[in-house]
DNA sequence: CTATAAATGTCGGAG
DNA sequence: CTCCGACGTTTATAG
């Protein structure tokens, strides 16, 4: 095999597991690098079966051709279209939540808007606090330095303009890594670890009352 | 299928295409999402068989929850040991191309040293510019707001050492996205796109020469 | 279509 | 083992 594209790769010769999808894409598995292909074609692309050999070239120019050299199986199904997968417990549901029910990050705060816009991307939730402090909340399903380091970066940008100014920042999710924990504190972010069944329940009590 | 970890995930019946793998992973697949299964089990995993029910659990207790309702086609092949994959022309070409020909980032550039060691890690490269002052650069494949803070870091170390300060920053890449740029020049860097032919034909001619 | 952020990211290397 | 950064990241979504 070998591939010219972002970069080239070659593999020797070996026993290998082709796949090749309805939608076109095709990979090249060995019996470990769990579901990771060694190298694979993502659609669209076409494939070009000449004898012994597979094309496989994409828009962009990038190209796998496959040497077959001894087919050990082969196998044909048709899988029809698949009904799909449903996620639950992602970001964008806690920052759902968190949104109808911003009274979980502190008593009297009132949402002000979700995906509020600055120059260098949307802050998850701006909210007022009980006191009618502005406060940027980050919202993860895993706290990391990165979440800080973004909420950073917000909070150096909400803070130069003088309607919002001052702005607090609060760093919300189901887990908060203790190094996240410490850079938050050393940068005056508070944390806030988020009960996901807790603040569904919240949120569909809420609703009821309505 | 159900899958209770990081997340929790249902998957409706269908035709799918299981994959157990000599590492015993485990990925389901439909017909399409090229290479990235609807849900799988990275090892090290253990593979719980109970009649048409598999139960794949990991160290971590994430679980997933297979019933199979009919067996179309099953079929299991040795594959040995991988001879593994060769790559060639990644991030790491970038920083030797560049090492190569400094005077890629501007009129007179010279190379200190790459991968210059600071207590946070090695500055890609540091260079002197025409005038004798100090250059940090961060080279990326690709230009984003992670690399902008990288050098951020790198450099207000840098400065601290008064035989180098001041030091000028630039962000070297194949492509800046638009938010790392606006990020960049808040912070005075210079972002440089970098065009990996030109420089490897570049590089290749200053070889020549000599 | 581009741009952007999330991801059960995965994967490899250094400490 | 954890931390950290690259990845042909891939994928989904908003503009």
């Amino acid at each position: 095999m070998d591939y010219i594209g972002r970069l080239t790769a070659h593999l020797p010769a070996a026993v290998r597991l082709l796949m090749i999808k309805a939608d076109g894409s095709v990979s090249i598995h060995a019996d470990d690098r769990a579901y990771k292909p060694l190298n694979w074609m993502s659609p669209p692309c076409r494939i070009e079966e000449a004898p012994g050999v597979w094309r496989v070239v994409n828009r962009a120019g990038e190209e796998l051709r496959i040497t077959l050299e001894e087919i050990f199986h082969d196998s044909t199904h048709d899988l029809g279209i698949d009904p799909g997968l449903v996620k639950d417990g992602v970001e964008a549901h806690l920052q759902e939540l968190l949104a109808a029910a911003p009274q979980t990050l502190g008593a009297g705060f009132t949402l002000i808007r979700r995906e509020y816009p600055t120059a260098i991307g949307p802050v998850d939730l701006l909210c007022r606090d009980g006191t009618g402090r502005t406060v940027a909340v980050e919202v993860k399903r895993r706290g990391e330095i990165e979440g800080v380091e973004q909420l950073t970066r917000y909070l150096e940008l909400l803070r130069r303009d003088p309607l919002l100014s001052p702005v607090d920042g609060i760093l919300a999710a189901q887990e908060i890594k203790p190094q996240a924990r410490v850079l938050a504190q050393d940068r005056g972010i508070r944390c806030v670890v988020l009960d996901y069944d807790a603040l569904r329940g919240v949120t569909r009590d809420e609703l009821t009352l309505f």
